[in-house]
DNA sequence: TAAGTGTACGTGGTCTGACCACTAAAAGGG
DNA sequence: CCCTTTTAGTGGTCAGACCACGTACACTTA
């Protein structure tokens, strides 16, 4: 019921974190979800209420929970994370991250449009050229859809995550290119694996070593 | 100098979080660095201590920084961060998310060999190839080595969070192989892209489309 | 009755002051 | 000179006190 009072090494509010996810996991509360509040937790776990809100400022600033002052305390849906902003700023300052960040973004983007070959999902694809034709887009905004025919939720949070970098490190935008947008497509639709990677790399300048 | 009293809407340690950043890139800070006391920030900042710490436990939730008891509050190499056990263990529930981690592990890794592919560093590879003879070593060990030839750091990150994740699901650990990972290594020195792939096939048990 | 209003309660947000445990550097003694 | 002791500084935790805000319920009023 309680916990050890100073339990070696471990800190209170790391505890509390530990208790929370149990706790979640075992009432299985989803997004939306109000958790107690911050004296009733200080009762049940017998600590005090400045180590619970260290534990749940934390989660907070993780983007795992959200509180709304007069209300309570409540589980937040996790797709949306802020966290990177942070990392960002915090992490990336070197020209090799630099360099990281496009290469790595490139990859990603090469690796889904691999995954929509295997998918081969002609349907999807028609749909994504009729839009290519009828919308105004950007570069962004294509290979989201790109991404998300990949059907892949972890490399769709990665691609995000690379893109947010992309944009804290004040790297230059891609500029919209409609012709190889089609030809990629084009390329998905004829289902040889050379002629996307070739359209690919047109669009993005690169050499195809 | 000092802050907005109530400054409406926003919280007092999304502020100290916020001035935290700046302090450290003004200052030009480095993982290994100190900074100031809670006490010193507390005066510095014009708040009380309990919003101090919960900036402070939050940023050392997120890994990006380190307090040891008694000597004071470090920045920390943003390289090792635990914060992926939190967030796996809250993310992923459903079997779609399983199929993803696994299929988005393979990509990476397929990713990293093409790099190293590309970055054509032979020393390298023949010192890998002696690591092979000479070590016992297990799966995982070996596409650490890998990744770390593809020389990419987010690549590393991205990486070693799809393997906590992997863990935390607990799928079945990747067993050991040698004849495959000679056939890996010897493929990249031949400098052939099919020929590498075609061993990551083999070991991985895929098919090759 | 129905609509509006106001009060009381619960919630998160913050500050203060008090301890404790631990570390490292300064002071002291051999 | 080295070893021990002291001391000051640091993070770790708790308790209690306010404040600001939102909600629900009882009360008034039309």
């Amino acid at each position: 019921m309680s916990m050890e009072p100073v339990e070696r090494g471990s800190k209170v509010y790391l505890e509390i974190v530990k208790q929370l996810r149990s706790m979640i996991e075992q009432d299985g509360l989803k997004p939306g979800d109000k958790i107690p509040s911050e004296r009733e937790l200080c009762e049940r776990l017998n600590v005090g209420r400045s180590s619970v809100r260290e534990a749940l400022r934390a989660l907070e600033l993780l983007g795992l929970i959200e509180t709304r002052r007069g209300e309570g305390t409540f589980i937040r849906d996790f797709r949306s994370n802020q966290l990177v902003q942070l990392l960002g700023t915090f992490v990336l300052q070197d020209s090799k991250a630099k360099q990281d960040v496009i290469e790595t973004k490139y990859l990603i983007e090469l690796d889904c449009l691999r995954l929509i070959l295997r998918r081969n999902n002609v349907k999807q694809l028609e749909d994504l050229k009729e839009w290519l034709e009828s919308c105004e887009f950007t570069d962004d905004q294509f290979f989201i859809k790109i991404i998300e025919l990949a059907d892949n939720h972890l490399f769709y949070r990665i691609w995000s995550i690379l893109n947010d970098y992309y944009d804290a490190l004040k790297l230059p935008k891609m500029e919209r290119n409609d012709p190889f947008y089609f030809a990629i497509v084009q390329a998905l639709l004829g289902g040889n694996e050379a002629d996307v990677l070739q359209s690919y790399y047109s669009l993005r300048k690169l050499s195809n070593a």
